[in-house]
DNA sequence: TACGTAACTTTGCGCCACAAAGCTTCACCG
DNA sequence: CGGTGAAGCTTTGTGGCGCAAAGTTACGTA
């Protein structure tokens, strides 16, 4: 059986589950081509991404290069956490994928 | 890239994604069965099921044979909308399972 | 000095998951 | 019959959360 319970809660959420995936993908993210890639309001963004934050799973780093810039990546405890989570869904392919 | 506005939000919830996989895995359950199954308080397995059924998702048959007893079943476009939510999962699983 | 922009914070709204408790219908038992 | 218990469902209440819009702060530029 499928344990859904071990869908960790943090990342079950299509916005930051879509920001997991775009930080899993690529080392380093500016807020402001998240903020494009996602077409998301600032403000819910920043909310996403500090929920993600307390939780340990991105790390951020501000800058002052002309305009303030901040930038956020994965922790070690957030490529972990999302590789669990993507193994749960794994686990779900696999059980229900045609073929 | 990987579309997540197409995460069907019916589906995407821990609760309803748990109800949906065990649906689909057999072709009927027994209310009771399925709040076995899940360890779900009763209102609340019964509120899911009916935000499915509004989503057309789940069909129910109620019978009398001595308790009262209702089973459920997926329809075909419910089978077709949880497919397509696995597809999803799947690409997001292609995408970034290590190996 | 006025303006614009990045990155937040605050505020407010509406929805929803969840549990607990109540209701209704029926079968069984004295 | 009247009581008991179980199945399924509704109601009520609470807390949390996604989301947008507007306000705030800091800084760099015209």
């Amino acid at each position: 059986m499928i344990d859904f319970s071990q869908l960790d809660k943090v990342i079950h959420e299509k916005g930051r589950l879509a920001i997991m995936s775009l930080l899993a993908a690529r080392p380093e993210w500016r807020f402001q081509d998240l903020k494009t890639e996602l077409s998301m309001s600032d403000g819910n963004l920043v909310t996403h991404l500090r929920t993600l934050h307390k939780a340990g799973y991105v790390s951020l780093t501000k800058e002052h290069d002309g305009r303030p810039q901040t930038s956020y990546a994965l922790t070690d405890r957030g490529r972990e956490a999302f590789l669990g989570y993507v193994a749960v869904l794994e686990s779900i392919v696999l059980k229900h994928k045609p073929s």
